[in-house]
DNA sequence: CGGAACATTGACCCATGTCAAGTGTCGTGG
DNA sequence: CCACGACACTTGACATGGGTCAATGTTCCG
């Protein structure tokens, strides 16, 4: 499909818009935004809050969800540096947006991009692709909690993170995860205590090590990829 | 924002994309676009195949879903007439999808599309719109079957067929079902033993009544809604 | 009328949730 | 440098919602 074609290096990863070589006006209004520091646990922003600004990740980690009123918490993704967030056509936000560290971002007015769409006719584009690589991304995650057990959530998990690396140019068995278990479990759809046993499991199973909570070695990529597909 | 205030009729509607009030190249397009008719069963497109063709919903019901290597399904939303499916970045469709009754689509091709795309500035921003609403679907039946139990799945699910008969001028309290059990087992991440149990859960606290497995009377709309929001 | 496909119901089981101790790990203050 | 408290993680024992397997109904169409 001839609009496909245009497309950039189509990433799937959970619940980001990577910006990759983005339309020039695109870029240039980046390039003068203002920075904010968001500190660890500190919102970007809240689900209905007016969305008046999209925010480039440049440092940090943010985690994106909604909840129920009875606290039940689905996370939809987690945004780390080069990801756009907060792009949608609400008029509020309609997820919250929250730092899991220390993090920093580029604030984009939604004025200033509505400018640039209207005179730059590749813009819309972008944010339309932007747009479908989130839902692949939410389509897979569908896919994992809708059908998956824990330990393939577990393993998929482990590899879209691993994946995200290699696109990075780094080492794709060593994984760091920024944010606890908790925001694992709900992103998931599991608890923190499946989680943790899943994990333990996944070292018995010599497919993984567990040097520190937040270091993960991946042992075995192609048995983790067997073992989340169903094989 | 901006851009969101361009949008028309955001419609939060599981696996669907509205085609509202679109740029005119694009109903012009669709307009011309030829007809083309799909038994109950057939497949649209499959996952994997070439995506040469965006269509449009005139007649029928079309289910989307991602299957694993074992056979487990997840149902992705299902298409109504009005809607557009095959919409994506990518050079193969990512979704197999597949008529539920007798169906009649327009094909766009993408060449098409493309040539809208590049003279028709509003186009992008259309596709974009598009997108973002698929989105919110995904995340609403992600927060769906990641945290609520089988009878908030189905509240929810009943709840938001209502809402589609609302938004067209229909009865919101009368539910027609072209899929079967299994289908909506497959997009709740139940099976269809649940599914039928916990019809007959809602039945007995007579929240609905099933005069026939594919018709549902939505008794008290209200309660319903507090049963998906875990009140 | 007969048979195929779909839906419902029942009995039982198991993966994951719940509740409750522990066990690191880290940062702060003495 | 150590002691402490807070917080996150792990582990265990037990409960349960929904899955599995099997039988029975129901609808629809040839």
């Amino acid at each position: 499909m001839s609009i496909q074609s245009l497309a950039i290096a189509a990433a799937r990863t959970p619940g980001y818009y990577q910006s990759s070589a983005s339309s020039p006006s695109l870029e240039q209004n980046l390039a003068r935004a203002p920075l904010r520091r968001v500190e660890a646990k500190e919102f970007l922003f809240a689900e209905g809050d007016t969305s008046s600004y999209v925010y480039r990740i440049e440092t940090g980690a943010i985690t994106l969800y909604r909840i129920l009123r009875d606290g039940r918490r689905q996370v939809m993704g987690f945004a780390y540096p080069g990801d756009i967030v907060g792009l949608g056509i609400d008029d509020a936000h309609t997820m919250h947006a929250q730092a899991v560290k220390p993090t920093q971002v580029r604030c984009l007015s939604a004025a200033s991009l509505r400018q640039s769409a209207v005179t730059d006719p590749a813009l819309g584009l972008k944010l339309y692709e932007a747009m479908a690589r989130e839902l692949a991304a939410a389509r897979d995650l569908m896919l994992t909690i809708g059908q998956r057990s824990a330990m393939e959530r577990l393993a998929s998990f482990l590899l879209a993170l691993s994946q995200r690396n290699e696109r990075n140019g780094q080492d794709a068995s060593t994984v760091e995860l920024p944010m606890t278990r908790t925001d694992i479990g709900d992103f998931l759809g599991l608890t923190i205590e499946t989680v943790s046993r899943t994990f333990t499991r996944l070292k018995l199973m010599q497919l993984i090590e567990l040097p520190h909570s937040n270091h993960v070695k991946l042992r075995d990529i192609g048995q983790l990829e067997e073992l989340a597909e169903g094989g």
